[in-house]
DNA sequence: ACCTATGGTAGGCATCTGCTTATCGTAAGC
DNA sequence: GCTTACGATAAGCAGATGCCTACCATAGGT
């Protein structure tokens, strides 16, 4: 690359990124529908990650969803057996949410499914590439996203 | 039940990249608005990147868009003098998109403000990590997007 | 010359997304 | 007890997006 005038020889980071998620995505799609599950379906199983309780706001605000869009993704999760929601004791107003042995069952198949697909990705890789790519996503990825607009 | 049935424990690429590329971009929104740019406007800018001629449809799969979307997108550029479209002598159904002058100073000057934010988030990490990260991104990010999705 | 493919353009549709408003029950502070 | 805040829910709006159809001018192969 020559006529670089900025810094360094690398795009924006969000050129490369997002392409990239979108193409992810896609990949994720067909594994999915096989499942019967829509992409924020599986988002909030990941969400429920064998943690034991939360909150729908808590939930929505995690998995970066609006709360008021994913009342009906809970109905139709928890219609299907996958996810309970049981009213909280403690707290009347809040419905506590947590993964049913098949909810628990149907994400770990759709996770290794997906993540079998991208491990032949990652194959082509460089060792050490591969390494510092997973390491820097996992920290960049735990920050809370104000950290990462807002600076 | 064995939680973890795959290879590590980490959560799908696609789960981490997208809501990092969701932060990334909202972080470039303010930058854009100061310029006066639309994301599909500077994604054109990002897709003329000095390179000489073109085609609006080549153009458009480059950068992932729809052809049809970015007519409108191009029209505005080059009403404000950022891009030029002339004929092309030797096939007239064409339109050679280019750079003017202010459209690569507008680039450059928008480039390098949303590099400088994200360096402050890169500065985060570990250099090795850094730099694999960039290595499997720029590495990553240069594959078609088939090559992802049904490989 | 003819047929087929491609480039640019317009128009439209179905969907998704972020956001807002309103309602209701409940918690919690005063 | 009253007021304010919060959780769940419903309904809807405005904008963006992917995708498709149609149309015309032109290229390129035969």
């Amino acid at each position: 690359m020559a006529g670089n005038t900025t810094s360094e020889g690398r795009p924006d980071l969000a050129a490369m990124i997002v392409p990239l998620g979108r193409a992810l995505v896609a990949a994720e799609l067909p594994v999915l529908r096989e499942h019967g599950l829509a992409m924020w379906a599986y988002a909030v199983l990941l969400g429920l990650d064998d943690e034991p309780v939360r909150t729908q706001a808590a939930l929505a605000r995690d998995i970066g969803a609006d709360k008021t869009r994913i009342i009906g993704v809970l109905d139709d999760l928890a219609e299907r057996g996958l996810i309970r929601r049981q009213p909280d004791p403690a707290d009347r107003r809040a419905r506590v949410l947590s993964l049913t042995p098949a909810g628990r069952r149907m994400r770990d198949a759709v996770r290794s499914a997906i993540q079998q697909r991208e491990e032949r990705l990652l194959a082509r890789l460089p060792e050490e590439d591969r390494r510092g790519f997973l390491n820097a996503l996992q920290a960049l990825a735990a920050l809370p996203p104000s950290e990462i607009s807002g600076d």
